[in-house]
DNA sequence: TGACTTCCTG
DNA sequence: CAGGAAGTCA
């Protein structure tokens, strides 16, 4: 009778606490059950880790209790009795933290006696059978209580007896908070809480050990601290009975112990839950601290997983995209064989550099930058340099000179920069756009493809970062072409329609002008470069900006350098009147700053009233220098000659002793200036020659 | 005339 | 830092 009953009470409970996690759990179990439940599974929501068992007990067992009615009419009636479910264990925990503790532990270890004890909240829950069973299922509930009582109690090891009356209320929760407290501390060790939390349980518990006077205050912050813990408590034992549910339904079906457990870990994408119960286990029992441990490494592993799962995913997505790219251009290109016509964009993809294109572009995928980027740049530029390259080409005989068919011959073959672009090359994810940019009119697309990578002055020859074996073999490659144009440029082009032309469509075009027009198409090139970063880099193959780094250091030597001593200096630059004059200018602007800040100093010095030449001295800590060091040497990573102090110092001296004498109401005052300047100049140490000198 | 420089401007 | 005007010089 006692054990038809029990049994009885178990299958009440099973269904009793199905409904209530799933109502905790925000689910709607009638609509589950009605809509669900013939498709044999649950997608997507979290807590599909329960519905196997949930559904496979929800037939097997408690709807057969359900004598009458609709079963939504009785799941509704079971949720209302649920919260009263809710409330009674609400009232276990409250009464004392340490139940839960000690229910759990002994959950864990006889899993048949957790079932029926962790029941027994959800043993007022009517079922189908009716309300005659309520009371016997009452004193049942009565005498099991009693039960769990004694044993917290041995558990615990309280010598104290306690009561959940009123008079000990203030030392369990005094209690309670410490444990809190601790409890709190290992969470802090384990997870990090939410702000909020932390302080709502410390705030009120550091108060509290000088609380044993009766001050409302006091109570009030107690009752606060009390609400706060039996939320903290009620969720708690919600993921509890949601472990211990699933230990039940579990140890039904035992070899598949291990794969749901997994399964509801990995399931479980707030690792929180988990955390924060096994933070309540761990204050009682190390036992369940190592279950914890392990717990936590699996979630850890587990979202790893997940993380190299996507990171997975999104490969084969983009190498599967590149793929269907790569299929695309090839019918595309079959396509225009046939005679389609094709836009520029679709010539530029069936050339012959497809393949490399494509294997380049998805190295620029993996390394994080925006393929529309680039495509959106040759878009923008490929219809100029056709609509001029179609132009000029009708200047052109037919019959090429052998010149030009070298050079047709050659970008395709080049390795520079279509094989070897992320090894060989200083920036090269930059650089990788233009290979399939300007392909397609097959000659002087490759030409001008060239000039777009490596610039007019390509200096593959000897820049610090090239592979040897790319340093002399290139120029065969790499010269010609460059060659070929220039010849080129002299004999087929009147100067005053290139110019007019190379204003109208840019960068693209500059490069056939540079010889006529050295400066102007320099500057269009670059300011071009300015709006292109990728043409900005290729552009930097001529001079870079560790060519201007080196060029100030230089100047703390020499102010004046003639052209031979730049070439010398300068031996990865292939130099031509374009460079030449750029670096020419660049010296001129640094003296142009270096005697901005001598006449500067110098004025304030006579105002500051300096009569004797001597008071003025450069030194290293003299505020000109740092002015100067800041300007040529603004990393600061370079030991300014002794020299050129001195080459500052009496800079400085002849612009006081010119300034005092009132030479500088001549126009021309500073000539004489300049006449001394140059002449102090010094050679520049050999180690500048190396071009991996910076 | 071309190379180089300064000066001014942006 | 670059562009450009203007000046100087061989």
């Amino acid at each position: 009778m006692i054990d038809s009953r029990i049994l009885n009470n178990w299958l009440c409970n099973v269904c009793s606490r199905r409904q209530f996690f799933l109502s905790s759990m925000n689910l709607s179990l009638p609509d589950q059950t009605m809509h669900n439940s013939s498709e044999g599974c649950l997608e997507d929501d979290k807590p599909d880790v329960m519905l196997p068992c949930f559904r496979r007990n929800m037939y097997d067992e408690p709807l057969a209790s359900y004598s009458s009615g609709s079963i939504i009419s009785q799941l509704l009636r079971k949720t209302i009795h649920n919260k009263r479910a809710l409330d009674e264990s609400h009232f276990y925990l409250s009464g004392s933290a340490a139940a839960d503790s000690s229910q759990e532990d002994q959950c864990s270890i006889s899993s048949k006696d957790s079932t029926v004890e962790a029941a027994s909240p959800g043993a007022h829950v009517p079922t189908g059978a009716g309300t005659e069973v309520e009371h016997p299922m009452a004193d049942h509930l009565q005498a099991k209580r009693a039960r769990v009582e004694n044993i917290i109690r041995v558990m615990a090891g309280s010598p104290n007896s306690r009561q959940p009356g009123d008079s000990e209320r203030c030392d369990t929760d005094a209690r309670d908070t410490r444990e809190a407290r601790e409890a709190y501390r290992e969470n802090k060790r384990k997870q990090r809480l939410p702000q909020h939390q932390e302080h709502s349980v410390g705030g009120p518990a550091n108060r509290r050990p000088g609380s044993s006077s009766n001050s409302d205050n006091c109570n009030k912050d107690e009752e606060c601290h009390k609400l706060k813990e039996q939320l903290h408590s009620m969720q708690r034992l919600l993921r509890q009975l949601q472990e211990k549910f699933l230990q039940v339904y579990n140890q039904e079906d035992p070899e598949n112990n291990d794969r749901d457990d997994t399964e509801g870990v990995e399931h479980e994408s707030t690792e929180s839950r988990y955390v924060s119960t096994e933070d309540d286990f761990e204050r009682k029992n190390s036992r369940v601290t190592a279950e914890c441990k392990d717990r936590m490494k699996v979630v850890g592993y587990l979202v790893q997983q997940r993380e190299s799962r996507s990171l997975q995913d999104t490969l084969k997505q983009e190498l599967s995209r590149a793929v269907n790219d790569c299929v695309d251009r090839v019918f595309k290109k079959e396509a225009s064989s046939t005679g389609q016509d094709l836009s520029p964009q679709q010539r530029m993809c069936s050339s012959p550099e497809l393949q490399i294109g494509v294997g380049a572009d998805r190295k620029r995928q993996q390394a994080g930058s925006p393929q529309e980027q680039p495509q959106a740049e040759e878009a923008a530029v490929k219809p100029c340099s056709l609509e001029y390259y179609e132009s000029s080409e009708a200047h052109s005989p037919p019959d090429q000179t052998e010149a030009l068919s070298l050079v047709v011959r050659k970008p395709p073959v080049t390795p520079l920069s279509s094989v070897n672009p992320t090894v060989k090359r200083p920036y090269p994810m930059h650089q990788n756009p233009f290979q399939f940019s300007y392909s397609t009119p097959l000659h002087d697309s490759q030409i001008l493809e060239h000039l777009l990578k490596y610039g007019p002055h390509s200096s593959f020859g000897g820049h610090p970062c090239m592979a040897p074996s790319m340093d002399r073999n290139s120029p065969d490659s790499v010269d010609l072409p460059w060659d070929a144009i220039a010849m080129r440029s002299k004999v087929t082009s009147s100067h005053l329609a290139h110019h007019a032309r190379a204003s109208a469509l840019g960068a693209v075009t500059v490069d056939n002008l540079c010889l006529p027009h050295v400066k102007i198409e320099c500057g269009e090139l670059q300011s071009m470069a300015d709006r292109n970063p990728y043409m900005s880099l290729n552009i930097q193959e001529g001079l870079t900006p560790s060519h201007l780094k080196k060029a100030k250091l230089m100047f703390f030597y020499t102010r004046y350098p003639s052209s031979n001593v730049l070439k010398n200096f300068f031996p990865d630059v292939k130099f031509n009147r374009c460079i030449t004059s750029q670096l020419i200018k660049w010296f001129s602007n640094f003296r142009e700053f270096y005697y901005i800040q001598m006449e500067k100093f110098a004025r304030q010095a006579i105002v500051d009233g300096i009569s004797d030449i001597k008071d003025m001295t450069v030194s290293r800590d003299s505020e000109l220098f740092r002015a100067l060091n800041m300007h040529y040497n603004k990393a600061n990573d370079f030991h300014v000659p002794d020299r050129f102090m001195e080459v500052s110092e009496i800079t400085l001296h002849e612009f006081y002793s010119a300034i005092s004498a009132a030479k500088d109401s001549d126009p021309s005052w500073k000539k004489a200036i300049y006449k001394v300047i140059c002449k102090l100049d010094s050679d520049v140490p050999e180690e500048f020659k190396t071009s991996s000198y910076l």
